[in-house]
RNA sequence: GCCACCGUAGCUCAGGGGUAGAGCAGCUGUUUCGUAAACAGCAGGCCAACGGUUCAAAUCCGUUCGGUGGCUCCA
């Protein structure tokens, strides 16, 4: 074992990935190469979990011509080629890339006293940093996972590349379980679930809009109840408003001029109106629908309303990317002194709201004025420098992104990460002074003088569809006990036990739970399988012993393990356990 | 919106220029059963839509509509 081999033990796993995966891009772009001496190569990154390298060429890239060039990669690696560093000047760069275009546009946009350095192996040189392995042979187990387009540099007015994504690690075994992760992966894709336990649909009659099925909507209205009851105890008031608005409304609020490409208009009685994509407007016609005294701040309107927004097709993805969808929105309006204490409060609930669902701690980002925005630069430092007080204050670390704001104002969102690593943005903290501004809202303080309010959008779960979503997916689709459309299902063991089962049945109902009877003509064992398909969390079976002895056999969904309940226990039990988590086993199907 | 791929029964999928197939689900019988699939029968499709090529199209070509994986954009 050579010294530079004994060096990479020590570095961390990740840092190895890096290596590996970034010098398995060079080695992918060398046999595409190989087979297309006239593509022109982009760039090639690590990722997270893999590479890929961006490619400009006329034959367009097939799954065969994977297995192709994996084949060849395979061929570099038995060669077990050197990875040589070389440092260079701008004109020996420029002269040896310039048959590679997007090279050279790389290099010119270097600033001209950086040192240009490239990697080599075999044949092939590439432009770049490094680090990568000691030789080839280093990239242990690798495989070519998909074809994509992605645009150069990320613009979309740029030309189209095509990518392959790859990964590799440094042994077969953890190339294995990654694999095998994806795999599983895709057993808890929430939309393939949702058609299992028969949740919600879609329909092309109304692409990217769900339909949510009786039991989807016991989940959706349990996921609302929850947060009603945050909002009683945080002081919040809900409001219904209307759906479609004059495009006045849209015209005053900033929509028109900011949001346009995302909304729905119709035309009515020629005159031209839009379908909300927000409440914040609404929310601002109801503050000013009467005179404010500072003694009525804060203000907390929180309403479930329905919104629209039209995505661009391509862009929607099952519950989490949806065209119509309603959220745990809520508006603020209080004093400039009670933004801190209102965002502190927010920070608060949050973080609780998230506690049952036992997510690990959210990212935070603090997202700054983007190119598109409303309102005075000043008003937009003051916000942004409010809220990162406000983290500051809070203990939350952060990362600021430049340029990701709402155009209304800066905002804080947290990103949660699910059972299997994925992060999704669910809440979101907005200041906003502009549109208090344009509403020209207004209270009389404690010396009788008129001042503007401001305004706080923020939602906890963010849309609702998307959050259920996610909490699907993390929990693969075995929710807990309060969640769960049928929290029991109740098996006869014979026709001659319908009528006990019948008298559990009314019981549980009648102590709020949701259950019901498998009395179809199907074996025990039968219905077993089908309540765990369907990941109900309690099966109560009941026969001549239960009948005998007034009492139930329970089997939970995670375990076989069984239990002889009477109904009093059961109910005692069920209560307990309402908000425990009850995952089920992941490799059913 | 862009690039690539896909669209056959409720679901999962096979087939592929000569007129459509399986398993599961469904329905009807029989079975009344002790912890993950009883048995038998029946029914189910304008092969996404429209247009073209052809003696003949589910199959080939084009367009549209949906969907999938990415890119850009976002709750």
């Amino acid at each position: 074992m050579n010294s530079e081999s004994n060096d990479l033990i020590d570095i961390k796993l990740d840092e190895l990935h890096h290596r590996i995966r970034h010098s398995a891009a060079h080695i992918m772009a060398d046999a595409v190469l190989e087979i297309y001496p006239e593509a022109k190569i982009a760039i090639g990154p690590a990722t997270q979990d893999g590479f890929y390298y961006d490619f400009d060429l006329n034959h367009t890239f097939s799954p065969e011509d994977l297995d192709k060039i994996e084949k060849i990669m395979l061929q570099r690696i038995k060669e077990n080629l050197p990875f040589e560093r070389k440092e260079l000047t701008r004109d020996q760069a420029l002269k040896m890339f310039k048959d590679q275009p997007y090279k050279i546009e790389i290099i010119e946009n270097l600033s001209k006293d950086e040192s240009i350095s490239i990697y080599e192996h075999g044949n092939f040189v590439d432009l770049c940093e490094g680090p990568h392995v000691a030789t080839t042979k280093e990239v242990k187990a690798l495989k070519l996972l998909s074809i994509a387009g992605a645009y150069w540099r990320g613009d979309e007015n740029n030309s189209m590349l095509q990518r392959i994504y790859g990964t590799a690690f440094e042994n077969k075994e953890a190339l294995d379980a990654h694999l095998l992760k994806i795999e599983e992966a895709a057993l808890r894709d929430h939309r393939k679930l949702g058609r299992e336990l028969e949740l919600f649909i879609f329909d092309p009659i109304s692409p990217a809009s769900p339909f949510f099925l009786p039991k989807g909507t016991i989940i959706y209205n349990e996921l609302i109840d929850y947060v009603k009851n945050l909002y009683s105890t945080f002081g919040y008031q809900e409001v219904i408003t209307p759906l479609i608005f004059s495009t006045d409304l849209w015209k005053q609020s900033g929509h028109y001029d900011n949001y346009q490409e995302n909304m729905y208009f119709i035309e009515v009685d020629e005159r031209e109106f839009g379908v909300k994509p927000m409440n914040c407007p609404a929310h601002a016609l109801m503050y000013a629908s009467k005179l404010h005294s500072y003694r009525d701040l804060p203000l907390r309107y929180a309403d479930f309303g329905r919104l629209h927004r039209y995505e661009r097709s391509g862009v929607t993805h099952g519950l989490t990317r949806v065209r119509t969808f309603s959220q745990d929105d809520a508006h603020i309006f209080c004093t400039e002194d009670q933004i801190e204490q209102e965002a502190t409060n927010f920070i608060t609930m949050i973080q609780k709201s998230y506690e049952i669902f036992e997510f690990k701690p959210p990212r935070v980002a603090l997202s700054l004025r983007p190119e598109k925005s409303v309102g005075d630069k000043s008003l937009w430092d003051k916000a942004e420098k409010i809220l990162k007080t406000v983290l500051e204050n809070n203990k939350l670390s952060y990362d600021a992104m430049a340029g990701e704001g709402a155009f209304y104002g800066p905002k804080i969102d947290f990103f949660v990460p699910d059972a299997i690593g994925r992060e999704w943005q669910l809440g979101t903290l907005q200041l906003d002074f502009s549109l208090p501004e344009r509403f020209n809202l207004e209270y009389i303080n404690q010396e009788g003088n008129v001042q503007r309010p401001a305004m706080l959008h923020r939602a906890m779960f963010g849309s609702i569809e998307r959050f259920m979503g996610v909490i699907l997916e993390h929990y693969g689709g075995a929710l807990p006990l309060w969640l769960s459309p049928i929290q029991a299902t109740i098996i006869p063991i014979a026709d001659r036990h319908i009528d006990y089962a019948e008298e559990i049945n009314q019981q549980l109902i009648y102590a709020n739970f949701r259950t019901n009877i498998d009395s179809r003509s199907e074996r025990m064992n039968s219905k077993i399988r089908d309540a765990q398909l369907q990941k109900i969390p309690y099966m109560l079976i009941v026969g001549d012993k239960e009948q005998e002895e007034k009492t139930v056999a329970i089997r939970k969904r995670q375990d076989r393990s069984q239990e002889n309940m009477n109904i009093d226990m059961l109910i005692k039990h069920l209560t307990d356990n309402l908000y425990t988590k009850i995952l089920g086993t992941q490799q059913e199907n």
